[in-house]
DNA sequence: AATGAATGAGAGTTCATTCAT
DNA sequence: TATGAATGAACTCTCATTCAT
């Protein structure tokens, strides 16, 4: 009864854990109202169906990375290895926390196959983290093969999310993290 | 072993390629019988639940790939090299069917939160793939770094199927067998 | 818990008068599985839709329009005005039953304009009916003033289904039907 | 009369057109919203309730037949026959805009069996509109055979506007208004 | 073994309505 | 006056499951 306002933003970011941790099919409005502190109901007001809503949070999570994890790949003033090591920082608690990974990988693998209104989402985020790694890469390799270790590191890091949280041993990715920054040194 | 075409083989069999492609949440029991050819009820005479038709499927896939793939790494006679050539080769046509990639590294993505009942089938697979790996791998390397490498090189495939899928490109899937193939031959 | 076999049949005949007298868009699922003694859920068995439902409660009752009395007005052996008689007391209790009209007549001004999926349904059974009484215009009639006089007549019956509906008089549709006789008599 | 052109008027008029095109409880307050360029709950200040400003529709309608139309049938100085076609020239664009007939014949056969607050509303539109028809038969027929062609015109003219609608033809209420005027000429 | 029919819980969504601002 | 945000009931529909036959 008593109005509580509720931003459009406040509600994609309590949903990013929700869907993070349970995945896309097996979250229900329910889930996401009771973890927005909302009814059922008033999802419809902010957000027009349950995909939408995943799409925002989507944007949301994508521009964040952008903003504020990608972007130190870009930074001046530090080596490429510094930056690595300053992104991976930064990274690290956030698919690390309550070891449910990567938003864009769990969605991958789970709705690849049977929703085709996210595709366009999920390939634009790791082809911007991929960018990110290639552009790290380049210091000491050609553009080409700057960008095929940075998509192996992409996909290395996220075989080691699966198995971190299958084994729920976080050092999984620790170690996923130094080979990909062990790559930087190495001759090509 | 007297082979023994049960229907539930058979069921089992229909359902493997459904669960791959749509995952565990989004295929229904209507699917499943559509899928198989069955009314949705005669399910339960073989299956007391969708759940245990899930590890039925999960337990035939993984006893498949004991025997016919993970095998080929204790074969006698033949090169760890070639063992790891031959594997891949019965292994890809598995995985890149339809562009569905590995029913395991899907079903961790998707279920490793929210059915913990899936849980020890999915490690008790992986156990025994990186177990095979590390067995070729130990041909060069010592126990520990075989078992590092192997643990890596299933991720790398784990993530590369990932990235197949999102980007329509079995070529990923190529490369990174390839590296996991190269990182054999390479001194520690 | 008990099994109690419900027919397709037996579910659109019930429906029937609900929708007859509440219309399509009050009449709930709900509403449905009260008068039909099944839960909602158990419709979908039977009919994917409440539209679904509808075109076959729609259908049906034309069919049975054409088979009981629509066919009065091509029996052989009596004449025009016996058969037009014969047709009323046919449908006569049909339509005044509860007072709640000619499901046709009601579903048309009701749906005409927000659902198209029924339009077709409506048409056909308006067309049916036209051209029975068209048949029995043409005894004293050219083809072209019996099909208006036709015409006209089903109008002026549904016009005063509406009368008698809002004024609770059944005396209203006699009237008109008794219009509807007297210009078979008539000359052009 | 000061002309006092009221919000709560422009509300009305524009909910008609919604009202009339597309029934009672197809039109929910969104669209009415966006008719009307206000935000849902701005209409709880003007109206207590969908069914209030329905209400207050058929009671705008019904004072707009009644000043404009209706009153047609009184005017002085014309022959009956040029106050009917003059009446009928008044109403015809009201009733043929969009092909969607006459605000109170579809709300009769409506809402008659599901919202008893409506229905004498509805009554007394008829029966005003029935009283005037009546006042113009009544040149050349007694008062009792007056009223009763005219109830029978009324509901001719609903039944021709259901086949219009039904059958996208605006001609079928000209020929209906055609043979209402001549009933005007016939002996009784 | 298999099916057809039913169940009941719960899904996503819509809606009329409320009310502090 | 008007709005933005919320409510909660009700809506259509889906689902895993049951079970007499």
């Amino acid at each position: 009864m008593p109005v509580q306002k509720t931003t459009k933003d406040e509600i994609i970011t309590k949903s990013i854990e929700v869907f993070r941790k349970q995945g896309y099919h097996k979250t229900s409005m329910s889930d996401l109202a009771t973890a927005c502190g909302l009814q059922k109901g008033s999802f419809y007001y902010h957000f027009k169906s349950k995909e939408e809503l995943m799409q925002a949070v989507l944007q949301m999570v994508h521009g964040y990375y952008n903003k504020k994890v990608f972007s130190i790949a870009y930074e001046k003033g530090l080596s490429a290895e510094d930056r690595f090591v300053k992104l991976f920082k930064k990274q690290e608690p956030i698919i690390t926390q309550d070891i449910a990974g990567c938003l864009f990988g769990n969605m991958t693998l789970e709705s690849i196959g049977n929703k085709k209104e996210f595709k366009n989402f999920l390939k634009a985020f790791f082809s911007d983290w991929i960018a990110a790694f290639q552009h790290l890469y380049q210091e000491n390799h050609s553009e080409e093969s700057a960008f095929e270790l940075s998509q192996q590191s992409v996909m290395e890091i996220e075989g080691a999310l699966m198995m971190m949280r299958l084994y729920d041993d976080k050092n999984l990715l620790k170690s996923a993290c130094l080979r990909v920054l062990d790559r930087l040194k190495k001759e090509p």
